[in-house]
DNA sequence: GAGCATACCTACTCGTGCGTAAGGTTACGC
DNA sequence: GCGTAACCTTACGCACGAGTAGGTATGCTC
């Protein structure tokens, strides 16, 4: 009747979570190269062996994490911007699922971003998921754009997007630095930003280079 | 008389600046961790233990990178932007000088500055450069506020200059993706977006989040 | 309660790449 | 023309960490 258990048999789903969850803090707290297979092991209280059978070589584990927290951040953003809802509307909670998830998932989501961007490997995942961001931000100014019988170039619209998305990536950064900071302020902070900015651009206006 | 040189032995401050041209061109084409010090040596005409001689360990090495390019950049924006023009007018030049920079050395600086977001050593180094940077904004932001006679936290301030300087390395990025774009026609859309936003703040519109 | 599949372990191999020791070669002062 | 100092090389030691071989225990089925 040993009463030091903790090192129950579990089925394999079970095991696999516990891994990604290590893999994704020790991914997070180390990078992708500094992070050893073996602390990510003892981490999930875990020997070696048993994440090659179960989630593969290092690279897969970490496609695997990128996989998990990438489609948990595009569920919660996706739920919250219903389609038919007005732009600001649909900015605006969107904003609010991001940051929040951020805020909720600070130390795995955001480091894996940030290590996804450099390491040639996953640049193509990571810049997957970012195009299909600003495919959706992109679609919003295009609709309300129409809306107002007005038209705009493909590119520029790209690159508006892809701007707007920049900063709320860089707002999400300075929340991972900040655990103090509420997530839902900085979601008001960077609608401010984006927002006040775009919709100027949506009723007409525009800036142009001075001469010489 | 041998016409075959190209194997000149040359002065300490000449080949280490060769060396650095091509720990740029190994680190932006590999990524920190899979450039190897000997592709580097190669790359730069010169055997391993010159680098080591002159630059020391490949941690002092990249240091060195980032730190060349770094100063440089900061000059190309800091020559640009007089400090005593209206805020507009020195944001457009800051932006121009920036995203010149970047196009004239697009695969250097550009990953230089990926790469170094995600490895640990390097993220102190580069948050120092950024954080130089959104002062800067802060503090033009600030002016033109004061120019006004009103007045914003500074919190807040910083928060917004982090965004703009956030949406101005996405577009830098995807300039250096794009090698077809123009930096001049990147650096008015970026206008655009960063003042038509900003401009509005500054005369006190604010956008607020709808009850419920 | 025999058999079988699945969970799990300890203890190794082996490649890769950083960093260096020890020794040539070219320029330059005297 | 000869030393000396800087430039430059080939060839190695060595640690670290990815991935594996082969074996043990536990629970489930009939």
């Amino acid at each position: 009747m040993s009463s030091a258990p903790t090192f129950k048999r579990l089925p394999r789903a079970v095991r696999e979570q516990q891994m990604l969850d290590a893999a994704v803090r020790v991914f997070s707290r180390r990078g992708f190269h500094a992070a050893s297979m073996d602390e990510i092991a003892e981490d999930a209280g875990i020997s070696k062996p048993m994440v090659y059978a179960y989630l593969g070589t290092k690279e897969e584990l970490f496609v695997a994490c990128l996989h998990r927290e990438g489609t948990r951040m595009m569920e919660a953003i996706a739920g919250a911007a219903a389609p038919d809802l007005p732009a600001d509307e649909r900015l605006w909670r969107g904003l609010r699922a991001f940051f929040g998830f951020v805020g909720a998932h600070r130390d795995g989501w955001a480091v894996l971003y940030r290590q996804a961007r450099g390491e040639q490997p996953f640049a193509g995942e990571l810049a997957a998921m970012r195009a299909r961001l600003v495919e959706v931000v992109a679609g919003m100014l295009d609709h309300a754009l129409r809306a107002e019988g007005r038209e705009v170039a493909g590119t520029d619209l790209e690159v508006v997007a892809y701007a707007l998305v920049g900063a709320t990536e860089s707002l999400a950064d300075w929340l991972a630095d900040h655990p103090d900071a509420d997530p839902e302020k900085t979601a008001t902070r960077m609608m401010n930003v984006a927002w006040l900015g775009a919709g100027q651009l949506l009723r007409g206006a525009t800036w142009r280079p001075p001469a010489s």
